[in-house]
DNA sequence: TTGATGCTTCGGCTATGGTCGAAGGATGAA
DNA sequence: TTCATCCTTCGACCATAGCCGAAGCATCAA
C-alpha cells in the first residue's frame, strides 16, 4: 500500500507526452539545450522549461550550464533502460502504432541506447561475444581473460575504463529485439571505437548506420568462421 | 518525436497512485477481486472498477470472471519487471522514502516477483546456479546438461515445463539487489517446489520467509562446500 | 550602454481526469 | 421469486496540471 505512490511519482513524470518526448530525445546520451528540447517535444520554450525543471528535480536529468545555454542529459543509463523497457511493454500490449517506415527499420537495425550500441547489431554483438567466450555471466556480465585480450587488441584501454566509477559491463534489455545488448563503460567504449574506425556513422537522432567496411569488420571480428 | 506518446500512454497508467497501488498489489502474481484491489488502493469500489477497466483495456491486466467475482492478474511477467525497474529508478533518484521497517527488510531478503523468488535469496540462487554451471547465458538464460540433471533431481518436470508456451528460463532484474534473479517457467516451478518442500512460506503480501530447514536445504543444494 | 539571445517566472485559462453518490445489471443463495 | 453480493455505469464535482502570453533575469557581443 505504501510503495505504489513511490513508483507513481516517477511514472507520472514519464506519463506526459511532452516529457516523454523530451526523454526519448535524450536517449542517445547527448546533452541538448532547452530550445532544442522544446522543439523536439513540440511545445513552447516556457512549457519545456517547466517540464525540465520537474525532471531535474526528480533527478531523472542533470543540467549543465554553459554560457547562455543550459544543457540537459539523462542522469544515467538506468533512465534510458527504463524507457526502453516501457517501449517494449507498450509494444507487447499493443499501445504502439504500427510504424514500419524506413526510419523505423533503421532504428531496429542499429541505434544508440544512451551511449552504446543497440538494436539487431547490438544484440548480435553480445551474443557473439558470449559464444566466443569473451564475456561471461548473466546480469553482472563479466569479462573473461580471453575477452580482456580481445578488447585490448581491439584498441580499448580497459585499465582506464576500470578506473572510472561506471561498471565495465552491463546488460541492457533491448526493446526491439527481446534480448540484451552490452552497455556499461565497455559498451560505450566499443561504440566510440567503432565510430573512430569508420565502421559506423551517426545518422539523425538515434539511428546508426554501418558502413560497408564496418559490416565486414564487424563480422570478421565478432563472428569469425 | 513519435515514440514519446507511445511510452507516455503506458507510463501515464502507472502514474496514478491508485493504479500503481493496484499493480503493486498484483505483483505477487496472484489474482485478486475488484473489492480486494479497491481496498489495497484505498479507493471506493466504483473508482477501482474504472481504473481496472483502463488497465485491462491497455492489456496490462487480464480479467477472469468467476461467479460474481472478477479476478484480475498482471497480463505477464514483463509488467512486474517494468514495475521493479521503476522501483529501482525511484530508489536511485531518491523519490522513495526511507523505509527501513522490518517488513522492508523481509522484502529485501526474499519475496515473490510475479511467481518466482526475488530478493537476496533469488539473486543468490541464480548466482550460485551459474557458478555451478547449471545455467548459462546472459538474457536468454539457458539450462546446461548438468542443470537439467540437477533440477530433475530436485523434483522438477522439465519436459512438462517445456511443453508450455512460457520460456523456461528468464532473467529478471531485481529492484532491491541490482542483479538478476531467475524467472520464467523454471523460476516459477522452483519456487513452487520450495514451498512444497516446506523450505519457504508465504507471508503477508509479497513477503517470503525461509524456514530453518529451508535455509539449510537451500545452502546445501545450491551453495555446496 | 544598448541590444540580442537563451532561459525562467508569473498569471490566468482550460481541459483532463480522478473521485464518489446513486442507480442499474448480473450472479448466486434461499 | 426474493434478497444479498459483487460489480459496472452514469452524472456531477473538483483539483491538478499542462499550456501559452508577457514580463523579468542572465549572459554575451559590440
Amino acid at each position: 500500500m505504501k510503495e505504489g505512490p513511490v513508483i507513481a511519482s516517477v511514472a507520472a513524470l514519464l506519463g506526459d507526452p511532452a516529457r516523454a518526448n523530451i526523454l526519448t530525445a535524450l536517449m542517445d546520451g547527448r546533452a541538448l539545450t532547452v530550445s532544442e528540447l522544446a522543439e523536439a517535444a513540440g511545445v513552447t520554450l516556457q512549457t519545456a522549461s517547466g517540464h525540465l525543471a520537474k525532471l531535474d528535480a526528480a533527478n531523472l536529468l542533470t543540467a549543465e550550464k554553459q554560457g547562455r545555454h543550459r544543457y540537459f542529459r539523462l542522469s544515467g543509463p538506468d533512465v534510458a533502460q527504463v524507457l526502453e523497457a516501457l517501449m517494449g511493454l507498450a509494444q507487447r500490449t499493443g499501445a504502439t502504432r504500427v510504424r514500419t517506415g524506413p526510419r523505423d527499420a533503421a532504428l531496429r537495425s542499429a541505434r544508440i541506447c544512451y551511449d552504446h550500441l543497440a538494436g539487431e547489431r547490438g544484440v548480435a554483438l553480445l551474443t557473439a561475444a558470449r559464444r566466443q567466450g569473451l564475456i561471461d555471466g548473466d546480469k553482472d556480465v563479466t569479462l573473461t581473460a580471453k575477452g580482456r585480450a580481445f578488447f585490448t587488441e581491439f584498441g580499448i584501454d580497459l585499465a582506464a575504463l576500470e578506473r572510472g566509477r561506471r561498471p565495465l559491463c552491463r546488460a541492457c534489455l533491448d526493446w526491439s529485439e527481446r534480448h540484451n545488448h552490452l552497455g556499461g563503460a565497455l559498451g560505450a567504449a566499443l561504440l566510440s571505437r567503432m565510430i573512430e574506425r569508420g565502421w559506423v556513422r551517426r545518422g539523425t537522432g538515434r539511428v546508426l548506420t554501418f558502413t560497408c567496411e564496418g559490416k565486414e569488420g564487424f563480422e570478421a571480428a565478432f563472428i569469425p568462421s
